[in-house]
DNA sequence: ACAATACTTTGACAAAAGTCAAAAAATTAT
DNA sequence: ATAATTTTTTGACTTTTGTCAAAGTATTGT
């Protein structure tokens, strides 16, 4: 999601307005394998990734890691539900690598909520953006092949490709490793 | 999604403004494959289902039916996108059997947010829920075998897997109808 | 009622995807 | 640098799922 794109073409705001919403971000360091969000945390922040990879992740019944979205640069990572409702996160986000974000608080984004009109309008089509996304995540997994959902996925994240591993990717996909290491060797 | 319980129990209406609210919307009748939605046709009505079954699908590449959800008693039917944004939808939906629904218009819908406040948070937790509910659909797929993904539908709605077809039901699980035939056979 | 249509089952295969275990590569930490 | 750890690949299967085509069953419309 290209949130500052977003803010700036689309909803107009003013001059005073971007100062404003910049002034209330903070830069954010995280070393590679760091948590953003820990499963049972309630999400306080918002981050926008201004450089490197992370993921979202939860356990199933075997323990097993199930990655449910990648964020590269340009994506905001949140847990929505988490954030918005006040309720512990079900999820937990880890940087991939090195990444560096600028976030912003709860409290201050409710402040820029009453302060802001246009971001009422953000958040919902934010909200909007986020369900279309797993919209169409369901609709792959219900129509396409394993090969056909890794060959899309590379075609659209050729970056994510690169920086994560087999294991995440396969995960992400819902395909075996050896499975997925397969896939690639033909061609 | 039970809209009845939610808007009653949960957000404290006054009695004036359910009320309001009742006299907003007025019955329609579908008989048996009847649209509630085309694609490409905007979505003027939000429907509450009081009796029947509808399904809401897009075709791929190959002219298949892709079942994306059902909408039992008590379901909301809505394209939320095509509602929401004004823009046209891209799924049909259709009564499977005959049905009776609640239906309101756009415009009375918006005139409901201005005057009962309520609706509005009514509104934003709905969206949520749809949110969840694909979150839940796409990690199904992501962990689960076909198998394992017909049994807990029908665990889950007894009363669809008696109306819709097999292959109404194959086509929501991304499933063969032949394979789906076998499944169901042994046990 | 019965023809037409739509739906489901079945057989015989084929292809796709998973399992287990071990080896080979790559990365990381000391 | 090199040992330890983590990832990836590979072989030899097994299991799951899909394909095609035909034959049964239901359902529906006139």
């Amino acid at each position: 999601m290209q949130i500052s794109e977003l803010v700036l073409d689309k909803y107009k705001l003013t001059e005073n307005e971007v100062n404003h919403t910049m002034s209330a971000y903070s830069p954010m360091t995280l070393k590679a394998n760091q948590f953003f969000l820990k499963e049972g945390d309630i999400c306080n922040y918002i981050g926008f990734v201004k450089e490197g990879l992370l993921r979202s992740y939860f356990y199933d019944d075997h323990a097993n890691e199930i990655i449910t979205e990648f964020y590269p640069e340009g994506s905001l990572v949140i847990s929505f539900d988490s954030f918005n409702n006040r309720v512990p996160s079900r999820e937990n986000i880890k940087s991939i690598v090195d990444s560096e974000l600028m976030i912003i608080k709860y409290e201050k984004q409710k402040e820029l909520y009453e302060m802001i009109p246009a971001w009422n309008q953000i958040c919902k089509d934010l909200a909007d953006m986020i369900s279309q996304e797993m919209i169409e995540r369901a609709s792959r997994f219900q129509t396409m092949s394993a090969t056909e959902r890794y060959r899309l996925f590379c075609k659209e994240n050729p970056t994510i490709r690169q920086r994560a591993t087999l294991g995440h990717i396969a995960s992400y996909l819902g395909i075996d490793i050896a499975t997925l290491s397969r896939i690639r060797k033909k061609k």
